[in-house]
DNA sequence: ACTTCGAAAATACTATACGAAATAGTATTC
DNA sequence: GAATACTATTTCGTATAGTATTTTCGAAGT
């Protein structure tokens, strides 16, 4: 509902900086980051361009370029509708994936690094922590920006662009998130998706789940700036193995 | 020109069994890798959509497809244009993470292949002996299509869907690459572009490549077959690295 | 000659309305 | 009760108009 409004606005009043195919194209994202679009749900390309107060034009563009994101699917001739959760396979699938590009990264990553990359990665860390402290109710939010922010930055960082653009082709986060948000609308039923986000994060952060990700992540980080590349690399290795083990009984939750 | 025609009885006259967006995915995809639309140039919705004979709406959703494959990029605001073709670092960043892939998915493939995946390897091993040597003027052609399908194939016997899927998403860039290299290194003025492939097939025939890499594919196979998983990764990892050599020169004297 | 400015043209982007074709759902017939 | 026919809904594509932005290009000022 919010949306919106910042929809109309942006379209009527502001100058626009950007295109508004590219507007609408982040927010069905977040619309299926926060389930406001359920996995698995149709997307019926008329009332998504009357709810967001836009024409279809855009929302097409945008509905083909999620399409190829692999966030949506598209039945030809009988519509768009959201893809469904990853199931436990694709989880195992995905972070394997990951075991094989991400440790390599870190290990370049700590070979090449140079004066821009570590003040960039110090940064990074610095702005996890501070947001972790005062980000409030939406401390798994900021988690979970920082993670992707992180691997992101160590991709970069390693000097391999195809490397750096396939993680973030991955929609790693994105797909996390959801099967966490699905884990959690499972249990309680008529709260807002606010308090869902909250309760998430609470059970999240009170297992701990958020500090050892960031420990990990430190880990790595030190390894790096240390232009050690070997512990960079197994750091790396570690941390995909813990974070597939944090991310297992959600799946299994999700997949009933 | 004979693709329009195409697009217009598609359009007119058969009951479609497919989506016509999706028709013109591939026609501007199959002009992309023809040259018709040149590495870096524009392209104008109006004329292109005027050209195939189709309102912009499917084009639209065409070009946003093509944009997350990496095809074409977007400037908002100022449209959309053809992407450069590989420099020399993007080429050896793209065979690096080729490296960390493939190799992984040639040894799981040996261990999990079923006789399902052995028939498919077998035919396609047969298909592209026989291609060779009837395909006449078609030779290049069938050895780059059989390239991308034994890939495909091996990464699909694999059975990880995310591998499988992240290296359909790098071929397309070699095979242009590939097809630019025939464009540059035979700068023939008033050549028409089957020719151009012509002349590029004959080199590389003649150079012996395509048999080399032939028989690398069939190294990669029969380890495979047998089941051997350490033999059928190291196969990989030296055919890759050889394929990068056989493409170096070339690259080479395309980037001047 | 070189920049700087500004109007005109070209182009990209969005909105809107309509129509054809396929799917989905419902009723009718046998 | 199953097959068929009809209706409704929805998707997909077309056409067109209007707005916003970039580009072009020529004139004025330095």
């Amino acid at each position: 509902m919010a949306k919106k409004k910042t929809a109309a606005s942006a379209n009527k009043r502001t100058p626009r900086r950007s295109v508004l195919s590219d507007e609408i194209y982040e927010m069905i994202k977040t619309m299926i980051f926060d389930h406001e679009i359920a996995p698995g749900s149709r997307v019926n390309i008329d009332a998504l361009s009357a709810q967001l107060e836009v024409s279809q034009t855009p929302v097409r563009e945008a509905l083909a370029r999620l399409e190829s994101d692999g966030l949506i699917a598209k039945e030809p001739l009988k519509g768009y509708k959201a893809t469904e959760l990853l199931s436990i396979k694709q989880l195992n699938d995905l972070f394997q994936f990951r075991l094989l590009i991400e440790p390599w990264a870190a290990e370049q990553a700590a070979k090449l690094i140079d004066n821009t990359g570590k003040t960039a990665l110090k940064a990074e860390m610095q702005s996890a922590k501070t947001a972790l402290k005062f980000a409030g109710e939406n401390q798994f939010q900021a988690l979970s920006e920082h993670d992707s922010r992180f691997h992101t930055l160590v991709s970069s960082i390693s000097g391999n662009q195809t490397v750096a653009d396939f993680y973030d082709r991955t929609h790693c986060h994105l797909h996390l998130f959801r099967l966490y948000m699905a884990n959690k609308l499972h249990r309680i039923d008529g709260e807002s998706r606010a308090d869902f986000v909250q309760d998430l994060f609470e059970q999240y952060y009170q297992s701990g789940s958020g500090q050892l990700a960031i420990k990990e992540h430190e880990a790595i980080a030190k390894a790096i700036l240390d232009q050690n590349a070997k512990a960079a690399k197994a750091a790396m290795h570690t941390h995909i193995e813990s974070s597939l083990k944090r991310f297992s009984p959600a799946a299994l939750a999700a997949n009933k």
